[in-house]
RNA sequence: GGGCGAUUAGCUCAGCUGGUCUAGAGCACCUGCCUUACAAGCAGGGGGUCGGGGGUUCGACUCCCUCAUCGCCCA
């Protein structure tokens, strides 16, 4: 059996070995069982052409965890697995690659070209998901699906449809965020504001006579073809007179009013301020108050139109740079100023977004909003860490409609349609949108050329994920009656307004329900440097080269060890050897965990070999000795807190928790005990069913790492138990704690026997004398009680403590030639059996003695403190006495030493 | 400008509703060890006036105020 054991753990091949075998089984079906309680989590669906990153192993290895553990207690699981189109990305990557043939989507025309998207789905849309069960991902795959699958685009559709029936979608013609990289609408979400240092210029615009002018400052010279009004504040003295003239936009020769609006500010700038309604939010609104015309001069690539005349056909910034320069030329502007302003970006291509006017489909939010706030307002939905729902709430109660239409092609494409008369209805075909128009069979149509933003597909996924609407009729699925509302939503925070709150908004539109109880949202990863890992800049290890360097469940465990809730997460990162040296932390704690293993089962082989007794008898708790008790009670207190923990997916402290116990309590103290409690010496019986305890505890331990160590504990488990490959630790109930085995005194005993077992050890340390030399030991107690206790763990202080006797009583003499150290009252002398340094001794005790003086000082200032006495508990009270008392002991006794010495 | 979070050992972080804290862990560092599994290990050690200031309290790393620095989100 020890040949099956080897000495280190290789997760490579165990690690594609069970996860195979998993999968074979219907490991993770959720009809694998037929249980009463119900446990769900949707995935959030990755990029159907991304690849993992750190970001997806932490989220994906924390939604594991909790699958996991929910399996582990006879619950009937799922976790719903997909991916998503990402509608501009795809577009993008394979619009470069034809680019490369030298072609371009308008050569392939929209259906040739989305047959291209569709084969490029094909060749790269399992690479993230097969990434994903490297990591040990239990998903039930039955159930994956793809937002652009038949089923799910079925519903995309119906909800396009009633939310367009209800008067919730509608189409209008605003300033919106365009990407000229990519040319098409964004959504607020999709654009991040960054202070840039650009100029503010202050321009002269001329009053026809040529001779007055008034200033106006602005960032955009470029967009002056657009001008059609100069605004000034109406409450604005200075310019009151002026209210009505006319002035001449430079270079462009328009003639054009000065009115007055609210929305210039006196303090900015000159007090005047140019109105160019195409290109500027702010000032679109200002020309609708003002019933102003709007004259669009950029192009949707970012050039500037035909409107600007020797500008035309220049990119946006070069024509800034050219018009400046013009404008100059001629003693047009004033002043140029230094400007710190903020600027959108495009989330994707990373350009400065413009503000551009056109027709585009909106989603009225505001009537979504209410619902989807109270929701989680109420407590109905928690989040976690709480401090998200500020921000929810802040985002909600300023909500704004939803861009929704994007001039691409890859995605759901609007189901509307447009008669030749101009109107329009929305609806699944054109057949049925002739039936909503009253038209005759003949009669055409025309489909809407937009896609949908792929969030609007994203923001039903708690539904589409099960089956709803598959066929656009039924409303109610088993999976639904089953798992809807699901109980938890793992994902990163920069998500929570694109899907967390939408999610929350449909679900309750459609379905008058939450999509989930709570949502986790996890930390950022960042590098050595407080930088998130990122494709873009290149600081990122690839995870499977890391997972193939350290293994998945050292990484798995790792990235939730050093992932505190709430917080981001710094790595030390290598670039040049793919590798994140932490992650040693989860490798070594496998090895750790691998040798105890290996350890227990060589020792249960001696012992059968031994004494001829070969049998799975469990030690009894009457039967227990104190470590026994005490290993008991720690597992037990572990037990009791992990379910605590893991409900309140406190998953760090969790992991915190298992290393703590696993490597501390059970291998450094009882499995080296163990060696002791089954020594040649006992009797055999004691013997085989000590390490056949030792074994069980072991395995609950293997019960309790599963969660988050899936590969290693399968293994091992199967190794101890000689199971067949059919057979899983993951469908084996894991143990509820019992109550009456945790025992504080049992404990506080046992940290006793610790503290005296440290002591010698730091004793020996002081005059680094190696573990093979055995010195004798006396522990003179100051009564019998404790001496009678000393006296039954003998065994085992001599064994860890190195000694080669113990000697134990009450006030015992102290021999002539030892190192000594008092703690708890309790003397220890060790006889190192050679001279020892008086003065460096006398030097030690010294430093003692002040200690446990000044502690004793501060315990009696404390104590005389009438306040104290009045206010404080009495436990607290009592237990200040007691403090004091015993370190009045250990003075005495220190002072005792020294004055012998 | 508004909101959220952080600031504890050289580094990364625990320390939850104030009193077992004489502030812990891991890594790094130093010393000694191939000791009945594990050198990816074992035993021990050094290292912190808990960001600054003020307050509440008998008592503050913990609660309140304020300032500073850093990060994130929204405008």
């Amino acid at each position: 059996m020890i040949n099956e054991f080897p000495k280190a753990y290789e997760p490579n091949s165990v690690e594609s070995k069970w996860y195979k075998i998993w999968n074979d089984n219907n490991l993770f079906d959720s009809n694998r069982i037929n249980s009463t309680k119900n446990y769900s989590i949707l995935m959030p669906p990755p990029n159907v052409t991304g690849i993992l990153h750190f970001g997806h192993v932490l989220n994906m290895t924390i939604q594991d965890m909790l699958i996991r553990r929910k399996r582990m207690q006879g619950y009937n699981v799922c976790w719903f697995p997909g991916t998503d189109h990402a509608g501009i990305a795809t577009q993008t990557r394979v619009e470069k690659e034809i680019a490369a043939e030298g072609l371009t989507k308008y050569d392939l025309g929209r259906e040739k070209f989305l047959e291209r998207v569709w084969q490029f789905k094909e060749k790269y849309g399992s690479i993230i998901i097969e990434q994903i069960k490297t990591i040990g991902a239990s998903c039930d795959w039955n159930k994956q699906i793809f937002t652009m699958d038949e089923a799910p685009s079925y519903a995309v559709r119906e909800v396009f449809i009633k939310l367009f029936e209800e008067g919730l979608i509608y189409k209008g013609k605003r300033i919106i965020n365009w990407s000229p990289l990519s040319q098409t609408a964004l959504s607020d979400e999709e654009v991040d504001f960054r202070e840039v240092k650009e100029h503010l210029y202050t321009m002269r615009y001329y009053f026809d006579n040529g001779v007055d002018y008034i200033t106006v400052s602005t960032a955009r010279p470029e967009t002056i073809f657009g001008d059609i009004a100069i605004a000034v504040n109406p409450n604005d003295e200075r310019f009151k007179h002026l209210l009505g003239q006319f002035v001449c936009v430079p270079l462009v020769g328009r003639r054009i009013p000065i009115i007055a609006d609210d929305y210039a500010d006196p303090e900015f700038g000159t007090g005047c301020v140019k109105i160019t309604p195409a290109h500027d939010p702010n000032d679109f609104e200002v020309g609708l108050r003002h019933n102003l015309e709007i004259i669009n001069t950029i192009n949707p690539d970012g050039t500037l139109n035909e409107m600007t005349g020797k500008y035309a056909n220049l990119d946006r910034f070069v024509a800034r740079k050219q018009i400046v320069e013009d404008l100059n030329k001629s003693n047009l502007i004033e002043k140029t100023e230094d400007y710190v302003h903020n600027v959108g970006f495009s989330q994707r291509g990373g350009e400065p977004i413009e503000p551009y006017l056109s027709d585009q489909w909106f989603v009225s939010m505001k009537p979504l909003a209410a619902e989807a706030l109270e929701k989680v307002t109420s407590g109905q939905i928690r989040f976690h860490p709480h401090h998200w729902v500020k921000t929810y709430e802040h985002w909600m109660n300023n909500i704004r409609d939803w861009c929704i239409s994007r001039q691409l092609w890859w995605g759901h494409r609007i189901p509307v349609y447009y008669s030749e008369d101009g109107r329009f209805v929305a609806a699944h075909d054109e057949q049925s949108a002739r039936i909503k128009l009253n038209l005759d069979d003949s009669a055409f149509l025309s489909q809407d050329t937009d896609v949908l933003d792929t969030w609007f597909s994203s923001w039903i996924w708690p539904m589409t994920t099960m089956q709803w609407l598959h066929d656009g009729v039924i409303d109610e699925t088993d999976d639904m009656k089953r798992f809807l509302p699901t109980d938890l939503l793992v994902t990163a925070p920069d998500i929570i307004f694109f899907w967390v709150a939408r999610m929350i908004m449909a679900t309750s539109h459609f379905k008058n329900t939450i999509p989930f109880t709570d949502v986790y949202f996890t930390s950022l990863i960042r590098d050595g440097k407080g930088r998130k890992l990122s494709k873009s800049l290149g600081n990122s290890p690839d995870p499977l080269n890391v997972i193939d360097k350290y293994g998945a469940d050292a990484v798995r465990f790792t990235m939730i060890y050093l992932s505190p809730l709430g917080l981001d997460v710094r790595m030390e990162v290598d670039i040049e050897t793919q590798d994140i040296p932490s992650m040693e932390i989860g490798r070594n704690f496998c090895n750790k965990i691998w040798n105890a293993g290996r350890f227990l089962l060589m020792k249960k082989e001696q012992i059968v070999s031994d004494t001829g007794l070969n049998n799975n008898t469990i030690l009894l708790p009457k039967d227990y000795s104190t470590s026994d008790k005490w290993i008991a009670s720690r597992l037990n207190n572990v037990l009791k807190s992990s379910e605590l923990m893991l409900s309140n997916y406190k998953v760090n402290d969790y992991s915190k928790a298992l290393y703590d116990f696993i490597w501390r309590d059970f291998c450094d103290w009882y499995v080296e005990i163990v060696k002791v409690q089954t020594g040649q010496d006992a009797a055999p019986e004691r013997r085989i069913e000590t390490i056949n305890f030792a074994i069980h505890v072991y395995e609950t331990i293997l019960q309790l790492i599963h969660p988050i160590m899936p590969f290693i504990s399968e293994e091992i488990w199967h190794l101890l138990n000689q199971k067949s490959e059919n057979e899983s630790i993951s469908t084996h109930n894991i143990a509820d704690f019992d109550d009456k085995l945790i025992d504080t005194k049992i404990e506080s005993n046992f940290m006793l026997l610790q503290t005296i077992i440290e002591e010698t050890r730091k004793l020996r340390a002081s005059k680094n004398i190696p573990p093979s030399k055995k010195l004798p030991l006396t522990i003179s107690c100051k009564n019998e009680e404790i001496a009678q206790f000393f006296q039954s763990e003998n065994e085992i202080v001599a064994f860890l403590g190195r000694c080669s006797e113990v000697k134990v009583g009450v006030n015992v003499d102290r021999p002539s030639i030892c190192l000594t150290t008092i703690v708890h009252e309790i003397e220890l002398y060790l006889e190192i059996g050679e001279a020892i340094d008086i003065e460096q001794e006398k030097i030690k005790l010294s430093k003692e003695i002040e200690r446990l003086k000044n502690l004793i000082i501060s315990g009696e200032k404390k104590l005389s403190n009438e306040k104290f006495m009045s206010n404080a508990a009495p436990e607290v009270i009592q237990s200040e006495q007691e403090k004091l008392a015993s370190l009045k002991v250990s003075l005495t006794l220190a002072e005792s030493n020294l004055n012998s010495l």
